[in-house]
RNA sequence: UGGGACGUCGCCAAGUCGGUUAAGGCACGGGGUUUUGAUCCCCGCAUUCGCAGGUUCGAAUCCUGCCGUCCCAGCCA
């Protein structure tokens, strides 16, 4: 069971499927989800993801995994098992598993189609010349004194360059477009370059390597994708998208539609930011619980089914946006809340004797698993005479609105019954070190004065019985919406210093210690924490705080401060 | 006058070809339920669609002009 909503928003892009298929454009559709091997998904990927293999599913067609693997230097295979592992975790599974690579073959033996029709020439102009050449935004480019080389030519110097021949950066292929173009990707793009350098899977049988915007149309093509899908900064390849299909005995002429990227705040998310974090050791590695990463998002705790719901209220259009990070945070409460087994735990404990409980005696207690949901059971839950209690629960001189525990004052343990308040015991520095409590036995779950009305609740565990873990208390990695956008600063100054707290000895019930990865519990009252799926061992358990629960009191508490200052 | 795109409530976002009252979610405010100040349930929340004109009986939707934001000068993707 999960919280997921039936609900398909409409869309634009899915707007264009429906017609499609109405008028018979297309019979059945094909999407594909195209990832270059060269760094770990996030959650952005996650956004395509969920689109790509989505719509394809809502109309019964079918969606490739197809990796973009034509730069041998920046990709590898373990980037590629990585990625299927966070494309299947988010739940999804493709039809056929594909690479740019797969089809090196054809695409040089279109790129030989494209020289014969005298619409490509080998280029012995160097990287810097051919930018000279290229002209400005507002300028245009002029031609390459190589530009009208025979075909005979061009076909000997790109047989050989494919050969090993040449030099890494020597030669290139470029497709003859238009130097004036007012579009720079019509400026004769280069095609092919020259790489002598061996590719995770075709190993060193080629020494040319094609460019993404020669693959990517003639992959889709070759495939049959009659959707292809991609983000907003491609607009502008469109045209040559087309232009290279158009000039080619292509099998089929996919459409391709930009779409925007989804960015969060408080977070980066270029591959470019994501590696310096990690390389500079400011975070733990690509699967650090702060990560937007697919595998620091897992790790944290945040489900498949949240983040499939968050994309999909998210929807999908061509405006540029920024989403709020606690708009994904309530995707995974909303789904967690009604999953998440119940249980107490103390992060921060303060003993409680309470006075007029036998000594050494345990009383085990029946409390549900899920106040809302009686199907997941109930578990025993012991009380002692000794138990801990959330020092933040206690306050000595508290203002009007605290309903929890005060001197003289009664509260609600949770599942228990109602305790007053009668002693404070200090240390010499003032410091809390006991709560004397009496409680009353009336007032116990499931007698007749249960019903008896306090205002307050709270959290509390066994002394005797409760079980200490590690728990880390994740937030924000950075401390400002856009950590990108603040002028003439650089964002690593604005790392969150309290985005991984870690708590030593948090008190827990004990089937929590007992726990292994993958399982994930509402601390009730505290929030949804889960084991760490690398630190979390049998006898030394590490739980993760993946989100908080909401928190109004912290609202009043924080408007009392500001009330206070003013 | 390089080209391409986008601007609808604090954050997302419906709103295809103009038709009486501008979806929905999150956030927010108010109320109720509650042994989680959680959940859940009600109610409220854009006379207004970047701005200014124009066309029209009627425009967020059409036209014109401004303004703002993003993308493009890798032999990266």
């Amino acid at each position: 069971m999960s919280s997921e909503t039936a609900v398909t928003p409409t869309n634009f892009i899915r707007n264009i499927i429906i017609q499609d298929l109405e008028t018979g454009k297309h019979d059945g559709i094909i999407t594909r989800f195209p990832p270059e091997p060269n760094g770990h998904l996030h959650i952005g990927h996650a956004k395509s993801i969920c689109l790509n293999f989505g719509v394809a599913a809502e109309f019964g067609g079918r969606t490739n995994l197809r990796f973009d693997d034509t730069n041998p230097l920046k990709e590898n295979e373990d980037f590629m098992l990585a990625i299927m592992e966070d494309v299947r975790w988010l739940g999804f599974e493709w039809d056929e598993l594909l690479h740019a690579s797969d089809y090196f073959q054809q695409l040089y033996e279109y790129a030989l189609h494209l020289i014969k029709t005298g619409k490509a020439y080998v280029e012995e102009l160097s990287a810097e010349e051919i930018r000279e050449y290229r002209g400005t935004l507002k300028k245009p480019g002029r031609e390459s004194p190589y530009r009208d080389r025979p075909v005979e030519e061009n076909l000997d110097l790109f047989e050989r360059m494919k050969a090993g021949e040449f030099a890494d950066g020597t030669l290139a292929l470029r497709a003859r477009i238009d130097m004036a173009s007012p579009n720079i990707n019509m400026r004769d793009p280069v095609v092919y370059r020259i790489r002598n350098a061996s590719h995770h899977r075709t190993g060193d049988e080629w020494h040319i390597y094609p460019m993404y915007d020669w693959a990517h149309g003639i992959s889709d093509a070759i495939e049959g994708i009659t959707h292809s899908l991609c983000t907003l900064e491609f607009e502008d390849h469109r045209p040559l998208y087309d232009w290279f299909l158009d000039n080619i005995p292509a099998p089929c002429h996919p459409r391709q539609i930009e779409f925007a990227r989804g960015n969060l705040d408080y977070t980066v998310m270029s591959k470019r930011r994501l590696r310096e974090l990690v390389e500079e050791g400011l975070v733990n590695g690509w699967d650090d619980p702060r990560m937007p990463t697919l595998a620091g998002l897992r790790r944290r705790g945040f489900t498949p089914e949240a983040i499939r719901a968050f994309w999909t209220e998210m929807g999908v259009s061509k405006a540029d946006s920024i989403i709020a990070m606690g708009v994904l945070e309530n995707a995974v409460r909303s789904d967690l809340n009604v999953r998440a087994p119940r249980t107490m735990a103390v992060l921060d404990p303060v003993k409680v004797v309470l006075t007029n409980f036998p000594e050494g005696e345990t009383e085990w207690l029946e409390a549900p698993v899920h106040p809302q949901d009686e199907a997941m059971g109930t578990r025993k839950v012991a009380l002692t005479r000794e138990i801990w209690i959330e020092r933040g629960d206690f306050m000595e001189d508290p203002p009007r609105k605290f309903f929890r525990m005060k001197p003289g004052g009664e509260v609600r343990l949770r599942n228990a019954f109602i305790v007053q308040c009668n002693d404070v015991i200090k240390d010499e520095q003032g410091e809390i070190t006991e709560l004397h409590c009496t409680f009353d036995p009336d007032t116990r779950s499931g007698m007749p004065g249960a019903s008896r009305k306090v205002k307050g609740t709270i959290h509390w565990v066994s002394a005797e019985h409760g079980r200490p873990v590690e728990i880390r208390l994740c937030d924000r990695l950075f401390t400002v919406p856009n950590p990108l956008g603040e002028k003439g600063r650089d964002y690593r100054e604005f790392l969150n210093p309290h985005s991984l707290d870690v708590i030593q000895n948090a008190i827990v019930e004990p089937h929590v210690a007992d726990g292994a990865a993958g399982d994930f519990y509402q601390f009730e009252r505290t929030g949804y924490f889960c084991h760490d799926n690398v630190d979390s061992k049998p006898g030394r358990p590490v739980l993760n705080r993946i989100v908080t629960l909401r928190d109004s009191w912290a609202r009043i508490e924080k408007e009392m401060a500001q009330a206070g200052k003013n």
